[in-house]
RNA sequence: GGCUCGGUGGCAGAGUGGUAAUGCAGCGGAUUGCAAAUCCGUCAACGCCGGUUCGAUUCCGACCCGAGCCUCCA
């Protein structure tokens, strides 16, 4: 079987995967607090793992994907608050516009999406087991991790404790033993949510659901786990201790991290308030506009947004299918995608630049072939593309289809086609050019080919 | 301050111990009534200084610059 190789975070090599059980792999990613939009950095993970999904269902007979919706956080409660809701309505509403965007990414849903709400037993289990095995304390209705409990704290992160305890910065509760112990349960005030437990009316600390969850729908250990590159600390690492002392085992034999997007030369987020909604993108662009320009860099690497970004991502999309279009009545080839370059690229720590080239190339070669070779090109660029999520839309429709309701419509601009063949066709160069002029102004772009005027919108 | 990561042509962006993909942009040409699309050709880069080596952009060290984490964050 072909090797693939990953960067695990743990390590800091790319190292040839080795699931616990080739028969059934398990990948959980962090997913979204569900409190507002998400924003292009946001979808980055989603379409980054959602790269790795499908190379893992190519190689393997069954994948098992989780990724978690949170349910329950301050800034849920917040925002409940402020819209004078229930925190459910807020959930329920940014859960739904999340799946929503991120499908129009082209990102295959998860096999599983656990809510926290919906785990809190398991969590409550957690805390019981670390508190029993002298991980855990409780202080004033909080339950908190010793971090001086386990050796290997700080490991994935590449901290060592006395630097990290030294070294805090901020006002330390008093009722915390260290600097670095952090919360398993928190206690709730009047009115806001929370659950009975051995330590009062409460609510799970944020770094414990995914602990949690992870054991409860996938298993003591799990072979990948994904998020962006800044919830290596505290939250991955945090996970990992619970995880590893409450449960023992390895708990991750692969950890993968992301960069982030940037925005102008900086970090995209929302306490700087420069963020860019995926929903407002995709008003502008094609979501696979959005993904092309998410993959055009490889995962570890930062991105840096741009509106240049996006249209250099148009114009590659454009490329492929201007040579989709160009050889429509070309049957392509059936080609396995796992025979393409493109996947072999993709192998190497998911290397989405090489395999966006394997794509030019494939397109190149298309586009230069008799009608007998045609066929095949056609097959590996349709088969690299459906690897990656890209190239599954009816290139005359990429082409044709309006991005608003405003302009000409379809009917207005075959008229006007018709008017400039005529023209044409006795000469009168004016007139046709005239009519081509106003389609353009309109955005509209006219191809004259042997058999016929094609359009696009610009 | 501690800890990460990075600096490749005009831009974007791979990669490699033997002078470096790909795309965009530019330039020249073919094609076209003119365009568009396509094709052909072409220009152009490895932050700085040392070290290891027959040879380094690639390994090691210092330096400069940039980003991030250490606090909610993909």
């Amino acid at each position: 079987m072909a090797e693939l190789r990953l960067t695990n975070t743990l390590t800091g090599k790319k190292e040839i995967f080795e699931p616990r059980d080739p028969e059934q792999i398990t990948l959980y990613v962090c997913g979204p607090t569900v409190y507002n939009l998400a924003h292009i950095g946001n979808a980055r993970p989603v379409v980054v793992f959602d790269m790795l999904y499908r190379v893992l269902r190519a190689l393997y007979p069954r994948v098992r994907y989780a990724r978690n919706i949170t349910d329950i956080d301050d800034k849920i409660i917040a925002a409940a608050r402020e819209r004078n809701e229930g925190i459910e309505a807020v959930t329920k509403e940014f859960t739904d516009k999340y799946r929503e965007d991120m499908a129009k990414l082209h990102t295959l849903p998860p096999d599983l999406e656990p809510r926290a709400t919906e785990n809190i037993e398991p969590m409550r289990d957690l805390i019981v087991q670390l508190i029993e095995r002298g991980h855990a304390y409780t202080a004033e209705a909080h339950v908190l991790f010793d971090v001086t409990s386990m050796p290997s704290y700080g490991a994935l992160s590449g901290r060592n404790l006395d630097d990290m305890l030294a070294g805090a910065r901020v006002e330390v509760a008093d009722y915390k033993r260290n600097a670095g112990d952090f919360v398993l349960w928190k206690p709730s005030a009047q009115g806001e949510p929370g659950w009975d437990s051995p330590w009062g009316w409460g609510r799970p600390g944020w770094h414990l659901e995914c602990s949690a969850m992870i054991r409860a729908h996938l298993g003591d250990a799990i072979d990948i786990h994904g998020g962006g590159r800044d919830l290596i600390f505290p939250h991955h690492e945090n996970e990992r201790a619970q995880s590893c002392c409450g449960y023992g085992g390895d708990f991750v034999r692969y950890w993968m991290h992301n960069a982030y997007v940037d925005m102008d030369g900086e970090k995209m987020s929302k306490s700087l308030g420069n963020v860019r909604a995926v929903r407002e993108l995709l008003g502008m662009y094609p979501g696979e506009v959005l993904r092309f320009a998410l993959l055009s860099t490889h995962y570890r690497s930062p991105l840096n947004f741009s509106g240049e970004l996006l249209d250099n991502a148009k114009t590659a999309l454009n490329g492929f299918y201007q040579a989709l279009r160009n050889s429509a009545d070309i049957d392509p080839e059936d080609i396995r995608a796992e025979d393409t370059a493109a996947f072999t690229a993709l192998l190497d720590d998911l290397n989405t630049p090489q395999a966006i080239a394997e794509l030019h190339s494939a397109c190149k070669a298309l586009n230069k072939a008799d009608a007998k070779g045609a066929a095949t090109c056609k097959g590996h660029l349709l088969a690299m593309g459906r690897m990656m999520g890209l190239l599954g839309s009816d290139p005359e429709q990429w082409f044709t289809e309006a991005a608003s309701d405003s302009g000409l419509t379809q009917e207005d601009i075959e008229q006007r086609l018709a008017a400039r063949l005529e023209a044409r066709a006795r000469k009168d160069f004016a007139a046709a050019d005239a009519v081509r002029d106003e389609l353009q102004a309109a955005g509209i772009e006219l191809e004259d080919g042997p058999e016929g005027t094609s359009w696009r919108r610009a």
